[in-house]
DNA sequence: GATTAGCATTCAAGAAAATAGAGTGCTAAA
DNA sequence: TTTAGCACTCTATTTTCTTGAATGCTAATC
């Protein structure tokens, strides 16, 4: 347990790091605490054998740990008001009424990594809430056509099929006219079960090439559940942090930010604004990552901001919690 | 006018900078052009006088100039053969004949980026050549609908609208009825004016909420000529290339990788593989762009390769020269 | 028992000097 | 026209020194 003075010192020594990047000293902190560097040494000392604290070398200042952030977050943190400046640049998404939805997401997500200068990540799902609401075919030529699925929540997926035999226009209409009636109002994530089990017994009484066809909305279907949407925003934002100069850890961050897999990784299950310091991200060693889940009117997904381990936790908290907030409005 | 001797060593020196990055000496051209050093010394003040070649500090080898790169792709370099494994690759793209169009130049895009360590971007455009095949509309809540756009050549837009009046299904319907009628067939960049023309006249006398669908339809369209797709594929590559081992530089150029205005700058007009070299490539002074106009059934746009100055150049023409004929098949 | 002054100690970071070696340019001879 | 030979230039690396900002510890003080 910690006496109120090693958390006052612990909370100056993350928050003077975050604003200067640079080991902090026992002398530049005499003044604060009001007492004299050595008794700060000692409570220092205190600190760094509880693994909250590090040095960069023998006679260095202190740095906070991981666990030193793991316990400032905790522990010590207070929400921050947000600054009139901040709160300005927000009101721009939100009294845009005509912005749909996802678009203020993705404006939402530019606007916290501008402001911010982190690096904003959206990893968007198709919600199983979302219900087919229409199925349209349109023949392109003798042996392709683009299926088209909307959903109610405004979700639209569209694939160009090639069919491996020539099928007829009619065979075409008469297949969507059945797909149509069977699964209108289908969870999305029942569509695949629902064509197997009552569109396809049907459709091979119906209509000839069936297989074909039957195959072919199979297909466009099963894109649908799939591949989640990334967005990225301000991917230059970290690597400009004075933490990262240096080429190699600038190449492997880009690397990974590359890597749709590894970026679907940061993907969050979890409610509420979650933070990961350091290897806590499972991304990289020397990013910490503040995700929250969203669920917004069909659609559903992570927003995840990456910024370096020395964030400015309350800020970014406060700017995603009021993000959040204002898009369930 | 190079004599035959001087264009063989600007060739050797050209060769060897690209494999080694290191200032060529003259010493280490003895061999291969069967004379002393001191003659190669001569020959290379000749050819830097005339701007072909420069030094790094005085008594450094030499490395290509930019105009010695111009010379070497201009008079020197000649077609390289595809090597066996280069083409084993590419091959599996075109044997996958179930790709449709567009996603054979992703997939295209992605083994040119692997198999050179470049960057490769593709700016891909709606062509002109794209005629409305059909439009419709799925209503999604009382003042939003979805407006679909499906092309002859396979192109789909989709767009969410808000409506800023109530409006019936009926009207939507009859609204897209209508516009069906109108503009089916007609090439994808005429039909603001088609809309502005021949819609915007006909469709008060039918519908009640004429303006406010009209508008809905209008915005619907613009969009579609808008908006170039930019992809990338390697990002990483250019990045890791040893010119570029300094983190400012590194920095600049994911910055302008990030940045689509500037990578839409990219975009080629002219026919055939073009070269641009260093500054010639107006992106970044330190890079080469080899880029390409395609246009490829109602797909069009410019598909570029960055890489640094010190390309493989003859072997980059030739893995894209090899693509774009086989795309055309 | 907690605090602090004082002091030896450690280490990074930067400047300066020393060294080695890879190249060049130029001259004079072949 | 070519080339051997040599002085010269510059980079790159290593080494040494110096400075100063920290620390840890001890012994005195509050």
């Amino acid at each position: 347990m910690l006496s109120n003075r090693q958390e006052e010192l612990l909370k100056l020594i993350v928050e003077e790091y975050i604003k200067t990047v640079k080991p902090v000293s026992s002398k530049s902190l005499c003044d604060v605490l009001d007492c004299s560097s050595a008794t700060i040494r000692n409570e220092m000392g205190i600190l760094e054998d509880l693994g909250l604290l590090e040095k960069t070398h023998t006679s260095s200042g202190r740095v906070p740990s991981e666990k030193g952030y793991r316990y400032y977050v905790d522990n010590i943190m207070k929400p921050k008001e947000l600054t009139g400046d901040d709160m300005l640049k927000l009101q721009t998404v939100f009294h845009n009424k005509s912005l749909v939805l996802s678009d203020a997401i993705t404006k939402s997500m530019e606007i916290i990594s501008e402001l911010t200068n982190y690096t904003c990540v959206i990893l968007g799902d198709t919600s199983n809430e979302n219900k087919v609401s229409k199925v349209e075919a349109v023949p392109i030529s003798d042996n392709s056509l683009i299926a088209i699925i909307v959903t109610d929540k405004g979700h639209v997926e569209n694939k160009n099929i090639i069919l491996e035999e020539d099928v007829t226009v009619e065979e075409i209409k008469q297949t969507v006219d059945l797909i149509n009636k069977l699964i209108i109002g289908t969870p999305i994530d029942e569509v695949s079960a629902m064509l197997e089990y009552e569109v396809k017994p049907i459709i091979g009484k119906y209509v000839k090439q069936h297989e074909v066809l039957y195959n072919a909305f199979y297909n466009a279907f099963s894109d649908f559940a799939q591949d989640p949407v990334i967005k990225m925003s301000g991917t230059k934002n970290i690597l400009m942090q004075p933490e990262f100069d240096d080429t190699n850890k600038i190449r492997e961050i880009v690397s990974k930010f590359e890597d749709k897999e590894i970026v679907s990784n940061i993907k969050e299950d979890k409610n509420g604004i979650n933070i990961y310091i350091g290897s806590e991200s499972e991304f990289d060693d020397d990013v910490s990552i503040i995700k929250t889940h969203y669920t917004l009117n069909g659609e559903e997904g992570t927003i995840a901001l990456i910024g370096p381990k020395r964030m400015e936790y309350d800020r970014a908290i406060t700017l995603l919690n009021y993000i959040m907030d204002n898009l369930d409005k």
